[in-house]
This record gives structure tokens, sequence and C-alpha cells, in this order.
DNA sequence: AAAGAATATTATGGTATTATGGCGATCCAA
DNA sequence: TTGGATCGCCATAATACCATAATATTCTTT
């Protein structure tokens, strides 16, 4: 698979969180959402790192969006996500065992290259706005 | 990760079996590319079973394409190396835990439907002589 | 100061991927 | 017809990653 659990609960995430007024506490969010709240958690923080949420310590406190729905690339999102960008097939992950040891310029590099391509254009260019 | 090693293997043995003349047997093959032999036996079986290689048993025999290579969507030949058609997120699998149970309804759904739509409809179009 | 809430770190069970080995069934060729 | 080559199938080990849990710490507001 593509995507993680870590994606599907960021974009649930934000989407309930657009929808609110005053910023929402990760563990309220687990509870509406009925998702773990320690794995939540973590995925909260990224998405605050990546400047995507707002994080408001104390009392009161909580997440909200940091900036404009229409100005989130869903890529953004899901790298926050998942730690790491949705990859098609990891070449360097096998280095060690590569078939003949071509990395990167096997018959089907190419081939990977522009499915990635693709993938991370179709990605870039949908916002947050644009699918919810 | 979309694609696990049985699709690469299974790209890169397809490379080299239309190259050759004569059939290949799987152990050759593995020598070649250096693949585990029983891992790539599975793979090329499963090929056989899909249509897209034919087996010959007995001296001399081995793997050859079944049909032309501008016949044979990417789509197949992962679907029969992975088992499964590469999927962005199943939402089917955690059917037990999602969130407030609306499979299929809930806010992302419209997304991943769009978003598979996309990958699907690339590797249907796409066939192995396009790639190779 | 005290309470509420995010942040950080570590550990753990489960599951999918990856890889291996062996043996039987089948087929071709001489 | 006989023997070697090869596919076909099953069971299993090892590895890696996903998802989750638990806990202690830091920060902020009231």
């Amino acid at each position: 698979m593509l995507l993680t659990r870590a994606s599907e609960y960021a974009l649930l995430s934000l989407d309930t969180i657009r929808k609110a007024e005053a910023p929402i506490g990760a563990e309220q969010l687990a509870n509406e959402l009925c998702i773990p709240k320690s794995f939540l958690a973590k995925i909260l923080q990224n998405l605050a790192k990546q400047g995507i949420l707002e994080s408001r310590k104390g009392a009161h406190g909580g997440f909200l969006l940091a900036k404009d729905i229409y100005k989130i690339p869903v890529y953004d999102i899901i790298f926050a996500a998942e730690g790491k960008s949705p990859t098609v097939f990891d070449c360097a992950q096998y280095a060690q065992t590569c078939p003949n040891g071509t990395i990167g310029s096997c018959a089907i590099s190419p081939f990977l290259l522009k499915f990635q391509t693709r993938i991370d254009d179709f990605l870039f260019d949908l916002t947050l706005g644009d699918i919810l």
C-alpha cells in the first residue's frame, strides 16, 4: 500500500480541525475520530513541525490550521504524516541486493521514475481545500 | 511503498526473457539477475498463470513470452507478481477500526478513489513494450 | 503556583514482505 | 523407454515495518 493509516488519520484530523472554531486537543480529537491517542498525537506533532498545523500548549490549547486550506498541498500532509514521501519503489533501500548492482540505471528505472513523477505531480497540485 | 520486490523481479525477468530466443529456465534467470531462485520461481509461475508467460517443462524447457509485449499491460504484470492490485489505501482491510465506521463514505473517500483511479489508468494504458 | 496540554522517547505485538528448501509431477530428447 | 531437466507446489524461517501503548518532560495559560 502506498499510504498507511498515518495519512488517513492526518487527513481525517485536518477535516475536523478545519471545521472547528477553537483549537482542539489531541485527546478530544482521538475520542471524536476513534483513533488511538498516542498514535494520533505523534502525527499531529509532525503536521505542526511541517507548518501545517499550529500548536498551542497550556489551558485551552490544542491544534489549529496554520494556513489556508488551499495553500496546503496534499503532498505535504502525507509527507509529514508518513515521515517520508510516498514512494512507488525505493531502489536505494535495496542497494545491497540490487540485481547487477545497477541502481537507477536498470531496464525498469525509466518506468519507475515516470510513475513516481506522475504520483508526485498529482499530490503536489492537489490542495487540502480541493479534496474536502 | 506501492510495489514490492516481486514486481521489480517480474519486470526485470520479462526484460531478459523477451530478449532471449529460446525458453529460459528459472534457475538460469535467477543466476543472471542475481535473484533468489525459489522466490523468482514463484513469481514466474504467477506470470504464467496470468497468461503473460508460457511455461515449458522438460529438457530445453523454461519460460517465454506468451504474447506481444505491446499487448501486456503493466497492470497485469504487477497484479500477477504481487498477487493483488497495487492499492493506495485499503479501507476494507481496516474495516474493524475505521473511524466512525463510515467505510467508503468518509471525508477522504472521494480523494482516495480519485487517486486510485489515476494510478490504475496509468498502469492499464502502459504496456510492457512501452517501458522497455 | 497549579493545572492543562503538547512534546519526546522508548518499548512491544502483530503482520506483510522477503527469502529458502525440498519434493513430486511433468515433459522432452536421445 | 529411460533419464535428466524443469516446472509446480507447499511449508517455513527471517526480516522489516506498521500500529499502538506507556511514560516522563516541557511549556503556557489562568
